[in-house]
DNA sequence: CGCCGGGTTGAATATGGTCAAAGGCTGTGG
DNA sequence: CCACAGCCTTTGACCATATTCAACCCGGCG
């Protein structure tokens, strides 16, 4: 098929009501991407910098073209806790009191659309079908966090770094051809900050289940799955 | 002041752009209230029973009027992770094509509204108030997710149940007068679930703050916060 | 070619999990 | 009204696991 066209803005999400399907789906019309060109400008963040954060002033809310970000908090010990990995088709800028509530940077170059937030909410207050699609992204960013919660409630190491890796093959399946080679685009100092666990440990676990045969490693910032079923047993039990 | 009315369905959550508050505010008008009301039906639920499971047909979603509901999820080792506690004016039922994504149980006796999905469509389709008001309260529960992942990547057992106690030290505050006296309508075992240790780790670390004079423990179920500042500092460091 | 940041590996330690048993509250039935 | 039974909670001892601290390695970039 041939490659979607950049026509604006692009939101995907699981359906809510709708039959289950592995891929996600575009929420916005031809038309809805249209309009919010029109309010929307290109952003271009260069790998490694911040794009705002906590406590900033939420000006903008932002939807990734193409690149990879993380939606991160400084904690008060001088750890950080990552929330989650952002890829294409995603929306952050989630604010309170009109301050952002997580700090963001890019870990790739990536090219983004900046949407202004009181052009968005003039535009959604107007435009009913339009909000009801910002809806079902919410909730899918919510089953979203309550994957990644479930993830750090589990207590083995080996069951954490699985389910990590099978959320990176889901984001990975949507996006481009399934295959088994997954690339992995954060450091392990990230994952660890994501998992939850020490970044020395996140090593350990990822040798672990090459050690295992379960994925392969040819270089660190590479995954190949080798034995699907066992990594979604570690996953699971 | 006077106990508000049962005029309806009533969400609150705090605001995305206005100034930051200590109370949630009301996301509903009176007329929106009354519309709900007209689709809604009271439901009263005893004690331990569960609402649905993770699976069932999402025929409706749910406002709390009164009581205390757990939202959890079975994994397949056997052990159930526990995504949220929900009380007075939250909403939940949330669905991924067509199916309820957890599973709910009230842990007191519970009034709610029940909200047919299909009638909530239509109305919400028609009417872009109401669906800003919705995302409003879709952010709130996107953050407060995001809190309890914060929760859990957390690395030691008294910043976890510290945390737990802010948490539910702040619904008591918007629910009743500002006392130090925090009821705990939960088992150990349902914390424990929440905040991702073993109940026998939760009740130890109970103790621990009770013997530092942080917390006082006339019994298991009541909580006096003796020392809010040491409190803050063990939560967030 | 050598430096530097991120990644890996190793050993000692600390923390929470697990198993086991006792204590206390609640609600029920005599 | 009291006694008992069952469940939740607490406590203790031991053990498994991940953290920590530290050294080393590797790969990329100047």
């Amino acid at each position: 098929m041939a490659q979607e066209e950049a026509r604006g803005p692009s939101i995907k999400a699981a359906s809510l009501w709708g039959p289950a399907k592995d891929e996600l789906t575009q929420l916005l019309t031809e038309d809805e991407r249209a309009q919010l060109s029109v309010i929307a400008s290109i952003v271009r963040i260069k790998k490694g910098a911040q794009i705002y954060k906590t406590g900033d002033t939420a000006s903008a809310i932002f939807n990734i073209v193409d690149g990879v970000v993380k939606s991160y908090r400084g904690l008060a010990d001088g750890t950080e806790h990552i929330n989650g990995f952002l890829f294409s088709n995603d929306l952050f800028g989630l604010a309170e009191a009109g301050q952002y509530v997580n700090s963001t940077r890019a870990i790739t170059n990536t090219t983004a659309y900046r949407i202004p937030v009181a052009a968005l909410e003039s535009r959604l207050r107007k435009n009913a079908a339009l909000e009801f699609h910002v809806i079902c992204r919410l909730c899918h960013d919510l089953r979203e966090t309550q994957r990644h919660a479930i993830l750090l409630g589990r207590h083995s190491a080996l069951a954490r770094v699985s389910m990590f890796i099978q959320m990176l093959e889901q984001h990975q399946a949507g996006s481009s051809g399934n295959t088994n080679d997954i690339p992995i685009p954060m450091s392990r100092s990230d994952i660890a900050d994501y998992v939850g666990m020490s970044l020395e440990a996140v090593s350990r676990t990822f040798r672990a289940l090459a050690k295992q045969q379960v994925i392969g490693l040819t270089n660190h910032r590479l995954v190949r799955i080798l034995d699907r079923d066992r990594l979604e047993t570690l996953a699971t039990a």
